[in-house]
DNA sequence: TTGAAAGCGCTAACAT
DNA sequence: ATGTTAGCGCTTTCAA
């Protein structure tokens, strides 16, 4: 028994949609590539014949023949956040593949916990670029500066933390509401029902953070809803610093005797590590962290930390811009491929 | 601050490879791809010109040059197995991607249980394809089959489960062992402490199958190191068929009233959740399983199935393609990119 | 054993 | 507003 993919009639070409729309090469061209100077009723014609034809441009010549790489800009909160780097890490890989795809990248680090900083920077990169790579803060100047760029013609891509109301071209990210609601899952079954009235401590980076405060929604709505035995403590904030979120843990852990798990949903992981580790808890608390950093790996290791829930750097950032590149030069892709999923560690799954 | 990709010299082209070399493009392109009639001489001047200039090919216009397609045929195990149907249906959809790549497939089903049928279809395929990839048996037989197409030029990759003493060029598909391993964390946790002398059940395909028995070894090395109060009961072997694995779980309820969780390593998830279901004690079963068909999201949501630990077929696919590809044309890609991730979906992250 | 040259299917300058 | 044409960097005949 067997099958094959369909060789049918040969795939349509630039040069079929020309003749069937009864123009040139060149005109077909620019139809396609938006370009001006094309009275509206050939546009017609060329658009029906590219429908009829099913035709798509094949990306091997496209790019063979386009000459100059676009420049796409990322940008990222400057700090010592540890996953932050693992993106950088991922993008200085990536240099031949984006050589082939056509494409220049340069990351620029600003301070993500300022809208104004931000927004100023996103309205400098105006006109200097051809897409936007952003993880940033979902505040109203952001959107605006945010939509200034596409209005600019730009394509902007947010990552890891969305800016929905704005006209970003793409979010490229975990639902981070269904990441909460996961590590609230197995946070609630790791405790178990003997810990008859377990407290469960929660930290985050700020409540100004989409990212941060979806996962904190999504979490408290199962814990509410399936572990209902458990008190959630009001969330801290550690503002992905390790220094503070060592003294936070420090003092929760102080405050609660009883303490029987604890969500960290932002960064500073190492902070929390120390604190557990100094308090000799370490084993008892079921500990829930984000993002595989080189600490949250070794808390994993060390039985530390319990389980960690994941997006994988190199597949957002491969996503990024493969996805900048597709919409610049309006190429299609699979979009499965580009499905950021919630990944979960424990220690045996580590890769 | 900022950083870029670096632009530096202008990466280095098959003319400059000529040159350097001091032959033709022709003949460079002979070494390259590795045909005859090429003095000795003159290879190693190639190969050094090459190395000086650390010259790569761009993919894109390569593919284009290339007239013809490369066929690639698929080898799947033949039945009602949904995993496998997720597969043919992954690769259904990728019939532009693979035009784009000049790659051509073909699915053959046959029966995988059956070491003499499979080796005799992989024998028949010599010379018809340019590369195959297997989702197989390891079994003598069927690693000579492999070897014989291997030494015939021919590019094989394994599937899913590996026959790591052959030949083949990759093996696309999860660590097995670390997979139980995960399941046997998950299990234990989900189970508890309280579960005194909790009994677990085990249900296989076959000990036959490599990556059944990779599980299994896994899971009871953990079982046995980390959850010692735990019994695990001799594993039972369902061959992947919903209705013996039906029978079997049935069977195994009524002679194990205080059973505390099932791990099921292969398929026939649909017996096993109908086995749960009818016996009124789903809920409190702790049932791991494999692979996200529709059966185990089914049996997720509905409580039935506490975790699923999966492997994304498209991503499997799209890899075993990807790394054909590579190799037939000696591309490069992204390591990073081609390794498969042990999957963990409790209900809440579902895709 | 080697080289010259004609494409591959697009893009983009340059004409008209 | 539209067409002509010269590449892009490879692969692959066909000649020498």
């Amino acid at each position: 028994m067997n099958e094959e993919t369909s060789i049918s009639s040969r795939r349509a070409q630039l040069s079929d949609v020309a003749e069937a729309a009864g123009v040139s090469l060149a005109t077909v061209d620019r139809v396609l590539n938006g370009r001006a100077g094309v009275r509206a009723s050939t546009v017609a014609q060329v658009h029906a014949a590219v429908q009829k034809l099913g035709y798509r441009a094949d990306p091997a010549a496209s790019r063979l023949a386009r000459g100059k790489s676009r420049s796409v800009a990322v940008v990222l909160p400057a700090g010592t956040n540890s996953f932050v780097a693992m993106l950088v890490e991922q993008v200085s890989q990536l240099g031949a593949w984006l050589h082939e795809l056509r494409l220049t990248a340069r990351i620029d680090w600003v301070d993500v916990f300022s809208p104004d900083v931000l927004a100023r920077h996103l309205a400098s990169l105006r006109g200097q670029h051809e897409a936007v790579i952003v993880m940033g803060l979902d505040h109203p100047r952001v959107r605006a500066a945010i939509d200034d760029l596409c209005d600019a013609g730009m394509t902007v891509v947010t990552l890891v933390s969305d800016v929905p109301a704005s006209r970003r071209a793409h979010y490229v990210g975990i639902d981070n509401v269904a990441a909460g609601r996961t590590a609230a899952t197995l946070l609630g079954r790791f405790v178990g029902r003997n810990a008859a009235a377990g407290r469960i401590g929660v930290l985050m980076g700020s409540h100004g953070l989409r990212d941060h405060a979806e996962r904190l929604f999504g979490f408290q709505q199962v814990m509410a809803g399936e572990h209902a035995h458990l008190t959630v403590l009001p969330a801290l904030q550690g503002h992905d610093d390790p220094v503070r979120t060592e003294q936070l843990i420090r003092e929760l852990l102080q405050q609660e005797p009883q303490l029987a798990g604890i969500y960290s949903i932002g960064a500073g992981n190492r902070g929390i590590a120390a604190a557990l580790e100094a308090s000799g808890r370490a084993q008892q608390i079921v500990w829930i962290c984000h993002e595989l950093t080189p600490h949250a790996r070794r808390a994993l290791l060390d039985g530390v930390a319990d389980a960690v829930i994941y997006q994988d750097a190199g597949h957002e950032m491969r996503s990024a811009f493969r996805l900048a590149q597709a919409r610049l030069n309006r190429e299609t892709l699979l979009a499965d491929q580009e499905r950021i999923r919630i990944g979960v560690y424990v220690k045996e799954n580590l890769p």
